[in-house]
Formats: C-alpha cells, sequence, structure tokens
DNA sequence: GACAATATATCTATTACGGATATAGTTGCG
DNA sequence: CGCAACTATATCCGTAATAGATATATTGTC
C-alpha cells in the first residue's frame, strides 16, 4: 500500500485521474479518451487500467458513484467514477508539479513558432 | 530494448532528460537537481539515475561529452552528458505532450488565483 | 439468433524503480 | 601527512508498475 503520500504518480495514475476529474467516467471510457487526448501517443491497457483504478479506489483518490445516466444510454456493466476531494487535491499536485517541469523545459525544448 | 520509438518516455527518463536540457550535467549533479528543482517531491535514486542514463545513451537521446569544466572546478570520475538532436526532439514531444495534459487539468484542478 | 463491439476483470511476463552496497576520487582539517 | 566525510559512478536485488493475453458477460445490430 502506498496511500495519502505526496508522492508523485505512476504515469497511468496521472491521466487517469485528470480523464475522470475532466468528467465524471466509466473505465472503458477512460482508456479510449486517454487514446483520444493523447493523439493515440499515450494507450493504458487494461491491465494497467484496472489494475490503477483498483489502487486508486484504494487510495482514496476515487470513488465509485451511484448516478448512472439516462436508462436508454446506460449499460449494467459500466462503473462509473468521480474524483474525491482527495484526489482532486493530489490531481492539482501533480497538474503543478508538470506545470513547472515544463516551465523549466520550454525555454530551450520548444521553438517560439514550429 | 526499445529503441527510437516515439513512445512516452519514464517518469524517470524524463525528468533526467529536462535536468540535462537545461544545462549539460554529469550524473550526480541530475540526481541534485531534480531533487532541487521539484522541492524534494521527486527523488531519483542512484539505481535508477544510472540505469535510466545508460538507457538514454544507448537509445541515443544523451551523449557524454568530452568538453570539461575549469580543471580547478572539475573532478575526474564525472561524466558530463548533453542531449543530442534526437533527444532535444523527443524531450519536445514530451513537453508538448504534459502541456496538454496540464490544459486539459487547469480548469478544473487549479484555482485562479492561489 | 448470430456476431461484433463494449466493458470489466485477472493472470503473467517484462520493465521501471529505489534502496543497499561497493568502490574510488576529492575535499577539508587537525 | 593522514583520516574522515563527502562526491561520484556503478551494480545488484527485491518490489512496484505496466502491457498484452485471455476470460467472461452485456449490449447493439443485422
Amino acid at each position: 500500500m502506498r496511500s495519502s503520500t505526496s508522492q508523485p504518480l505512476s504515469h497511468a495514475a496521472i491521466h487517469i485521474l485528470v480523464a475522470i476529474g475532466v468528467d465524471e467516467r466509466h473505465g472503458y471510457a477512460v482508456m479510449t479518451e486517454i487514446e483520444r487526448m493523447t493523439g493515440g501517443a499515450v494507450r493504458i491497457g487494461p491491465g494497467t487500467l484496472y489494475t490503477t483504478i483498483g489502487r486508486l479506489l484504494a487510495d482514496g483518490l476515487i470513488e465509485e458513484s451511484d448516478e448512472r445516466p439516462d436508462p436508454a444510454l446506460d449499460d449494467k456493466r459500466r462503473r462509473y467514477y468521480t474524483l474525491t476531494t482527495a484526489g482532486r487535491a493530489v490531481a492539482a499536485g501533480e497538474v503543478r508539479r508538470l506545470e513547472s517541469l515544463v516551465a523549466s523545459a520550454r525555454p530551450w525544448a520548444l521553438k517560439p513558432d514550429p
């Protein structure tokens, strides 16, 4: 267990938290959204996806919501997740960390106009 | 081997590339700089550091430079590294990817004025 | 009903990581 | 000088993270 730390999240965990933070989602949608959002550059397979979701649940960073969409559009196999307050805080911390990493790299890594 | 792909770099590899990109550095300095730059939040141990440097060398993303600083300030054990052209390109790609990740998260993760 | 796509879940092999350990050069100081 | 503490690189090993394969059930479509 590695609960409740301020340590950096894993690669997969960050993407999953961000995907769920943007909008409540079920697992499979998280997987396809990450691929879509990154233009196919980041691909989380089912193995990583569901084990990471399990860890995030255990750590209290996400939780399953019982709100279901319109039954006509629903699928009973789905499990929808939202960020917890803790999850939002941890995600914000990670985002700030990434932001400062990007800030260090931008000057030399990115040209002004590609 | 995982050479020459456009796949995301590992957590450690990104930080090492950025640290070297900011300024030519030797291994130990990379380690301490990453800790300093992240305010202690990210810590790369020697095990991860030197194995990752080895991989980055093998993949041609960094190279050892023979420029040495003022002999008075030098230490012959040190091995200095710089980014290769390929390394700079890969790092830039990663930075852009992180930038767009941050952009997706900023609206909901970060408050306007902290 | 058949069939493909969606959705979750688990197993296993590979890779990444971090701490411990080893070794050696460097610096500072009495 | 001689010794201790720190710097620096390197490897080993146990643990964690990841990806792919597989299994199984549900849903949508023809």
